[in-house]
Formats: C-alpha cells, structure tokens, sequence
DNA sequence: CGTGGATTTGAGGACCTTCAAAAGCGGTGG
DNA sequence: CCACCGCTTTTGAAGGTCCTCAAATCCACG
C-alpha cells in the first residue's frame, strides 16, 4: 500500500535498494561508494518482465536504460521480411538500452522471466555529470560491449557452423565460470532459435552440429537447455581459429 | 631548423596546426574551440604512412590513438590459420585505436598512402580529464563505432552475398555523399580481397557479383576501383533486408 | 612490350539451408 | 496417472548458395 502511488518518498520504496541489490557486483555499480548508490537508488526503479515479453523495441525513444537483476535478456534486430539476428545475450549485472542516439537500434526481449532495474536517461546522465567514476565504468561497459561484437563479427564472417557453436558454448562456460574457472556444466537460457539467430545459423545446423559433439563425446546434453563440457580442450579447439 | 628537436616549442612545429587540420571537421575535433585544440596540437604528431604498412598490430600495447588526416586504413582481425575479418575501413577525420584495454584486439593497416596524426594515449586521457566536451565526443565516437558494428553483424549473420555487397556499396556511397545526397560515384580504396575479408565473403563472389550487379545495369565498373550507380533505387532495394 | 599481381570467369564440390517428418518434452484435462 | 496436445528439438534427404580450384584476362609498372 505504502509504496503504491508514492513515487517521491524512495526511503519508503522497498523496491530499490542498490546496496542489497543482486546485481550490486555489476559494472557500473561495483565502482560507487554507499553514498553514490543511495543516489543511483533514488532515481531506479524496480519491475519483472515475463518470458517472451519486449522490454525494448527498435525504434523506440531512447528515455530508459535498464540493468538486470535476474534472468536474460536478447538483444537483437529484426529486418522487414523477418530475419532476426541476435546481437548479444545478456544477464545479471548487464545493462540495457545504453546508446546515445534518439531511439533504440536494437530490440530487447526477456528469455526468461525477468527482474529488471530502470533508470530514467535523463537522471543517469546528471548522475554522471556528478560522479565522474560513473563515466568509466559506462566507458568500461561500453568497450567490453564492442569487444563481444568484435568476436561476434569474426565468427559471422570467418567461422564455420562447428567453430560458431563450439566458441558460442565456450563463451557461455566463461560466462558461468569465474575468471580462469570455466564452467563445465552450462546452462541454456535461449531456445536453438535464438543460438541459430546469434550464430547465423538454422535451427536444424545447430542441433545438428550438437548433436555430433555430443556423439564425439565433446559435450553431454543432460537436458535441452543444459550442456555438460566432457573435453574442454578438445572444444577449445574446434572453437579456435581465433587469437593469431 | 628550428623545428628539429623543438619539441617544447609548439609555435615554431609547422607540422601540427590542429586549426588548420584537414581532418579539423572530425568527431573529436569539431566540438573543441581555437583554444582546446591548441592543447590538443600540443601533445599530437604528424606522420605518413605508406600503403600495406601496419599502424597497429593486434595485441600490441595500446599507447597511441591516431587520427586520419588523408588516406584510408582497414581495421582487421586475423586468425592463427590465417583467416582474416575486417572489421571496419576508415578514412579522414576517423580515429583508430581508441580502446580502453591494455593491448589493442585488432590490426590496422593503410590502403593507401596516408597521413597521421598520433596522440599519446596518456595525454589524452589528461586532455579529456581537462576539457569534458572531448570526453562527449569520444563517446559519440564509440556510439558511431558500435552502430556500424550492428550493421555488420547483421549483414553477415543474415544477409545474402549480393545483399551484402549490394550493402556495402550503398555505404560507400553514403560515406563519400554528403547528408541525403549519396555519391554516384564510389572511389574504392580497398581490393577486392578486402571487401570480400569485410562481407564474409571470398575475392570470387565478391567479383561475381559486382559483375552480375554490372550487366543488370544497376552500377557501371568504370575502373576496378571506380563504380558508377546507375540505379540507386534498385541498389537500395537488392541491399535491403535492413530496417524492419 | 613483357612481367607480376589483381580481377574476372568457369566448372565442380562442400557446407549449410530448406523441406519434411519423427521424436522429445511440458503442460492440461479427463 | 496417463493420454493428449502443442511446441521444440532432432534427424533425414534433397537442393542451393557460396567456396575451391583453375585458367584467362586485365592492368599497372618497369
């Protein structure tokens, strides 16, 4: 009752609070004291997304940026006939909606019932103005954001299907893994559709090409959306072509 | 004479004249005033660099960011097999080496005979602390950077060979055109080999298709490195498969 | 005018897609 | 609890787009 209709009294908003927040590690927070956060709190709001549904639309005025608190969130752009293409996955600790033009250029939807944190531009952008610290880390953002494009543009145009796969599963074993601890046992927030609409694949290659890693004992498929690494190395390897 | 080991006297280096800069209309440049870029020629340095030479090599410390006074570069990734991407050509007035990690993750490399500007890394970073208008610049930069990045991803994730070029075409006309007024006549400062290393694509299909372009009557191959469009419109609509 | 590299063109083949159908999986209701 | 339904995933067969290999042509340059 209290916090329903009563958007200024943010002490009151049980909602918002950065320093508990889950997402509390993420980049753009992990850099501000308590005192930053109070304020970073007082201009965030709370709010879940169900599965399927569109917490972006291209084309959309650019007024919100959001960050993830739970669950996973594609980017991607869609052309007139239909063609889809995955910019990027993104989860907790992410940010979304981060662009400086007018109006998106890109969709985002949750792939999973989802706890988001909106953050008006406006306010976001004094904060910055305030806090110098802020820039960084949007600027870190930013810059881990354009090298996850970059090695998505290498697989696109220089990768074949297996070498797509095996580096998309290996980024997502790092992503679930701590630094130099990857993850073996991985887990799938996206159907085959969207691997194939990230990859620039089909449904059909890619369950194809699991399949054949599942039969050279590469990975095990426990579930359809969780996938056990059996030889890491050997992955690796089929992921490769990469570094020079 | 007096310019040789003058490094100190700013005045007397003829070489940077920022106000005078060919390259003065630049992103980076073009919001700073007469005296912001006097500080700006002071830590800068012309050099040439001529046509296959390197100015980056990937993984090389990244201490230099370079802006392009004439002349046209190739930003690339390669493989340890060899393959290479090209992730983007740039040309006057366009910046190269802007990252904020500790080793640059892609080459660079000059199409052509080109003219340089250099900064230190280091006293950029004083430059932007000092002058805050710079760091906007830089960011639109990067927001610039990245969208051209989303085009690319989409073009090789979903667009079909002819599309791409068809694409790529229609960029070059863009980039050499002024606001809503496309050249129809497109200088090719890169090989066939390049565009192909840029679309995803090998010299053959690349060369195919411009020639399939060529007896449809869309375009008009006046030089292997000089293309007339002859129909816009039907460019504009063989590219498509963009906006949604 | 000859030479070497880039480009174009051709023929055949590989990889991935398309089309099609079977199998798996989760949820709902009888 | 199980049968049924819809959807996703898997698997198969055929086809197309783009690649590979090869040779001819073009072009810049000495």
């Amino acid at each position: 009752m209290t916090n329903r209709h009563a958007p200024f009294d943010q002490i009151a908003t049980p909602k918002v609070m950065c320093l508990s927040c889950p997402a509390r590690q993420s980049f753009l927070c992990s850099g501000l004291d308590d005192h930053q956060l109070q304020h970073l709190a007082a201009r965030a709001s709370r709010f879940e997304l169900m599965r399927g549904k569109n917490l972006i639309l291209e084309g959309d005025p650019s007024d919100n940026v959001y960050n993830i608190i739970s669950g996973d969130v594609a980017v991607s752009r869609v052309s007139a006939d239909g063609r889809r293409q995955i910019l990027g996955f993104l989860s907790k600790g992410d940010f979304v909606g981060l662009t400086l033009s007018e109006n998106y250029s890109f969709s985002a939807e949750a792939l999973s019932d989802a706890k988001l944190c909106r953050f008006d531009r406006r306010s976001l952008d004094e904060l910055v103005e305030r806090f110098p610290e802020m820039d960084r880390q949007l600027r870190r953002m930013g810059a881990a954001a354009m090298d996850a494009m970059l090695d998505l543009v290498f697989a696109l145009g220089r990768k074949t299907a297996q070498e797509r796969v095996a580096s998309f599963l290996i980024g997502l074993s790092h992503k679930q893994g701590n630094c130099d601890d990857p993850a073996l046992h991985v887990y799938l927030a996206m159907t085959r559709s969207d691997i194939a609409d990230y990859l620039g694949l089909t449904i059909e290659t890619v369950s194809r090409i699991l399949s054949r890693l599942k039969s050279s004992q590469v990975i095990r498929i426990k579930a359809v959306n969780r996938i056990e690494i059996l030889d890491l190395d050997q992955l690796q390897s089929l992921a490769d072509a990469d570094l020079s």
